[in-house]
DNA sequence: TGATTCATTCAAAACGTTCTGAATGTAGGG
DNA sequence: CCCTACATTCAGAACGTTTTGAATGAATCA
């Protein structure tokens, strides 16, 4: 193999797995998935525990957490008794997956929290002293901050996920803000 | 202090500190910064210790941390010797700061080396097999892909930081997909 | 069925990150 | 100039997370 082509592919890999970490994923699931994404053919666990240089229990968890994430997938390859293992190569979906999965999880719970407390100082009101009242409509103010923030969050998130097509550059433009 | 208020402060500042994690921060620094976001007079660092029952050491760092993001300022108290702080209320000069700081380097970075490796393809194809020449196309178009994926991000971050505005509900909804 | 091949699991180890608290640094007041 | 009140630093401890590798499980083949 080419020494330039090794290079590519070692860099590319790199470069992914330190993407994965910032999306809050381990590096080794970044690894994993670039590795299979620069691979033209499907690979085996074997394969990737020998081109990555980690362990077998290791590679069969990631790529589990992989493909539960919908980053990858298994690829039956006839004769063979190996598991293998393709990257799903369209990003789009991959984003979606993930902003489904996660982000619109924590979000929720975000919104949730703060209902419930806004509910809790409604709830309370009447029993406070003046002093304390105030203190709960400052609360009141900022937690309302906090509920608008995650309520244009929340939205952001189901335009882009409500959508089943592929964001391209023109739709960006598109958007307007203010 | 009624039960209530105590309740939701806890609540509030437990949320925030999840979320904290889940940007990618340390849950101190999101314990941290809700509790100035709740508390309607700034705070030192000894009130702070006191009320979130962390070491001295602890609060000084990620006070500090703090402070480089943009989410909460030194407050001169005239006639206190000691440092108070208070939050950042405004939420989305939080969010323009940490994108601005981190996502936006972080997708610099990821076209950097996909822009490099190109390059080095590009560069190295005239001494390459057939075979080897396949594979190269092969890196190219997965690259590509995901350049094009980059670019996307980039061109969404910066429409958002471009604007001096704060993102309201209408704006989101004007965002055209497709 | 037994031998073989591969995947999975899980306890222990390795590792990285964050916290603590004592030591150190710094500035104001007397 | 020293004392006091505070902030900062940093080595070591504590903690959580990820990896390893041996044991186990499952499936195929002869």
């Amino acid at each position: 193999m080419h020494k330039s082509l090794v290079a590519v592919n070692d860099s590319t890999v790199a470069g992914i797995g330190r993407l994965a970490r910032f999306f809050g994923f381990s590096e080794v699931m970044g690894r994993l998935y670039g590795t299979l994404l620069l691979s033209p053919e499907p690979l085996s666990l074997d394969d990737l525990t020998q081109l990555l240089q980690i362990s077998k229990g290791s590679v069969s968890m990631n790529m589990r957490a992989l493909e539960r994430w919908g980053m990858a997938k298994e690829v039956w390859m006839r004769g063979e008794r190996k598991k293998y293992y393709e990257a799903e190569p369209e990003l789009w979906k991959v984003i979606r997956n993930v902003l489904n999965g996660r982000e619109r999880r924590e979000v929720q719970l975000a919104l949730q929290v703060l209902g419930e407390n806004v509910a809790r100082l409604r709830a309370a009101e009447e029993n406070l002293s003046d002093e304390e009242k105030a203190l709960a409509g400052f609360y009141l103010e900022r937690i309302d901050d906090l509920e608008a923030f995650f309520k244009v969050a929340q939205l952001a998130l189901e335009t882009v996920l409500g959508s089943d097509k592929t964001l391209d550059f023109d739709d960006i433009t598109k958007i307007d803000i203010g």
